[in-house]
DNA sequence: TATTTGTACTATTTCAACTATTACAAATAT
DNA sequence: ATATTTGTAATAGTTGAAATAGTACAAATA
């Protein structure tokens, strides 16, 4: 499995770690139960400190996304989200809002930021209605 | 003005900030040449330090979203993109592919997830194409 | 039974965010 | 002119998250 961290992008390490993990399963790279390198292995592959990596797993785990046994290892989740969908539509929506303001502010039309939007929604996996 | 500030969220009072006043300018409730409060009256409003606003500011007015003048004050500015192309389009497309991923994690199917994007989208003023 | 694995804990360092205060130059009002 | 208001700059100090360093422990595995 392959990391890239940008110590100059102002995005904490640990988080740098979840976004990967998490972009990897979306886009079917990394599949259900599958195990995920050790706490010690990616803390020597990306030489820091195995606690930023134990950090990256715990939330992980506490977002259901990775599922972790202590003397196993770390393996990807079954899909399964307890969040609300009041709470989840509250959540996507405040990020797409922000996208929205910033757009404005780049003088991007509406046909192009939709196009944008169509080019990153089609690189995972989202189901379809009643999928 | 009204401000919102949740010192729960995590997010840097500064850029909740300049967050709220990008959004009122995408949103036509402030509008070009308009007078933002100041630095002074601002912080006195919210009751946080008076460097905290000048840092808001400062890079919003880095930003080219607003204009300030020692003595008169800050000012909306006029719309003027000084990012390419390609730029513009990494940066939001960064955005756009994070919310897919979380979309996928949440479990949000396509067809709801561009119905939660058009209504984001359509709360701003976003320029038809040639507009 | 020895090793590997995730977890927990404490201590320390580093840095961004924020506060507090003072000072200054440009714009404005009188 | 001159006093006031404005954004800006600078210094010093506090707070908290992020990351490092090291040790220890229990569960799973070989």
């Amino acid at each position: 499995m392959q990391f890239r961290i940008d110590n100059a992008s102002g995005r904490p390490v640990y988080q740098q770690i979840m976004d990967q993990i998490k972009r990897d399963i979306a886009m079917g790279r990394l599949i259900k139960n599958e195990k995920l390198p050790t706490v010690r292995q990616l803390a020597g592959q990306i030489a820091i400190n195995p606690n930023t990596i134990a950090k990256a797993y715990r939330q992980l785990e506490q977002q259901g996304i990775i599922v972790t046994k202590a003397g196993a290892g770390a393996f990807v989740a079954n899909l399964d989200s307890s969040l609300s969908r009041s709470v989840r539509k509250k959540l996507i929506s405040e990020e797409l809002e922000r996208i929205a303001v910033d757009a404005y502010h780049m003088q991007i039309d509406r046909q192009t930021l939709l196009e944008w939007f169509d080019n990153a929604v089609v690189k995972f996996n989202l189901p379809s209605k009643k999928g």
